[in-house]
DNA sequence: ATGAAAGCGCTAACAC
DNA sequence: GTGTTAGCGCTTTCAT
């Protein structure tokens, strides 16, 4: 690899002059300039990012923290950080957290040493203090952390309402909710959004609450103990679309008709919500977009570290499929 | 962040001392060793990686590209490379390429200006000549590029006539092929494979051939025509679990019922197959030791560049589950 | 066993 | 306009 050294010595400059035009600052001659600009041609020069990082003190570098890529919310997440973050000329780093403190901690660490310019994270367990100690621009994802942490949401509770309410439109006298993980902020949220609607009708009851954890297993188990209890039930509000699968996948083991007999509504508005039969109706978030509003506010920090994003909020919407039908 | 002097000032040592004890290099008194140790401690010093990266010339980060990660089978091989580098102390970058030689080139430069130590290649674009320009280890994956390009692969052909030979077992009389982009190796593997068994049966047509380009949408288009034009189809052999999906899907929505009427095996064995109902048969790929076997090979080739690894080629299973079953 | 110093490749004062 | 040089933080000869 040729450095800038060669460059300035074929040139007949300095190596100065090389950086000068290489970062268009300052002034220098437009015919050397142009001599300059054949021997890197020449050359096939290319800068050393790792020179200019020591100097600089940054690296052109930005991460997401993911609990695990492997569950399908994610990968489109990444896909919109790492569009975002290309487009801005940084390179992406992605790391897969499983929700382990530690590993969180480990990454911080590591990341740090390599003068990581910032990082998205969708965490629930980085404490408040720890946060302090960093003065690497962070913003939360998907799940608030702190109030002094800028984040980029959904209006989770709103949008339970919503979807508990579609349940009822669609004729469902007696509506249950699969919940995710205690740990997760957004958990809480969807599950208020749920109450609000369902707490004072007559026939709640606080047994038609069951979790999933998130996870397609569990859902299918807890869904399948859920109908047996309570035969009665016609409609789930499922607060992610991972368990929502789930849940139809246990309904048509049990025999149980969807949408015929049973309505079932997910959240997040996956993919994976489209490939099943029938198709899961699902509360849609904006997930592409969630991805790149976070890097463009992580990417203003940066480039203005005075600059305090706020958080967001973004909206989620209803997408009606097979899965909820009106009945009569 | 304290640096090395700060921790050598303290210590009342050299900073070569101190880069001593850093990396267990040289000899350095028992009692020294203590003192640097503490400052280290107590100035809770970190060494900058990336002035160790400018020495060194290796950055300890490592790429992987693939197509889209949104595409459900990349992740969990992003994971397994991911896992295998992290533990030996490599940054894990990620790159969607889009199969786009285009941004393919950019990713390598860009790499490369940061001493990126090594990366794995799923891609069916890049030229062997461009390879031959470039020192960084690379690894292919799921599909061969070059012959002189170490890769990691699966027996697609063998899997794919023991698919064949599974609907064959089953009963099926009459079977097609949805088959992959023509870019792609593992798509004429796989076909060939269905060819073995099927080309000089008295009833295969060449239209039993359709194209899915591993696509959902696509492959429930191409379903539906070819049921459609052929209602005396069968069984299917779809050459991925994406495409095997929306057969399923496309199927149901003819009114055909799997497996009853109709049988569809698919390919690579990731997690959406066991989402559906009917669930899929497929010929399973160890998707997550084939992640695992190439970050090993390429950290070996990083740690001894004159270690030439050698092409390997995992073995596929058949995974059976509801969208096959024995008929009379 | 330890220190002094050069140098990895680049940028930004500071001279001229 | 252009060159000289110090320095980013670290590692590694080469002395002692």
């Amino acid at each position: 690899m040729a450095t800038i050294k060669d460059v300035a010595k074929l040139a007949n400059v300095s190596t100065a002059t090389v950086s000068r035009v290489l970062n268009s600052n300052g002034y220098v001659n437009h015919s050397t300039k142009v001599r300059v600009n054949e021997s890197i041609e020449k050359l096939n020069y290319r800068p050393n990012d790792v020179a200019r990082s020591l100097f600089k003190g940054r690296s052109k570098m930005i991460a997401l923290f993911v609990p695990d890529i492997m569950n399908p919310f994610f990968p489109e997440l990444a896909r919109a950080v790492e569009d975002m973050t290309n487009r801005h000329g940084y390179t992406f780093v992605l790391c897969n957290t499983d929700d382990s403190i530690e590993k969180e901690l480990t990454y911080f660490n590591a990341l740090q040493q390599k003068s990581v310019d910032g990082i998205i994270v969708v965490s629930s367990s980085i404490t408040n203090n720890y946060l302090d100690t960093i003065d690497t621009p962070i913003i939360a994802l998907d799940r608030k952390l702190s109030s002094s942490l800028p984040s980029v949401t959904v209006n989770n509770r709103v949008g339970a309402r919503e979807a508990v309410r579609h349940l009822k439109a669609t004729g469902c006298k007696r509506i249950a909710h699969l919940c995710g993980p205690d740990s997760v902020s957004n958990t809480t949220q969807r599950m208020r959004g749920y109450l609000d609607e369902v707490k004072d009708t007559e026939w709640f009851l606080s047994s038609y609450i069951a979790s999933g954890e998130y996870n397609f297993e569990k859902a299918m188990e807890a869904t399948t103990a859920l109908l047996t209890a309570h035969p009665e039930i016609d409609g789930i509000f499922v607060a992610n679309d991972v368990m929502g699968v789930g849940a139809l996948k246990a309904a048509e083991a049990l025999g149980i008709h969807v949408p015929n007999e049973l309505s079932i509504i997910g959240y997040d508005g996956i993919a994976l919500g489209n490939t099943t039969t029938p198709s899961l109706t699902t509360m849609a978030q904006p997930i592409y977009e969630i991805g790149t509003r976070a890097a463009e506010m992580l990417i203003k920090q940066i480039n203005d570290p005075s600059h305090r994003p706020k958080n967001e909020e973004l909206s989620v919407r209803l997408i009606e499929r097979q899965s909820t039908k009106a009945r009569r």
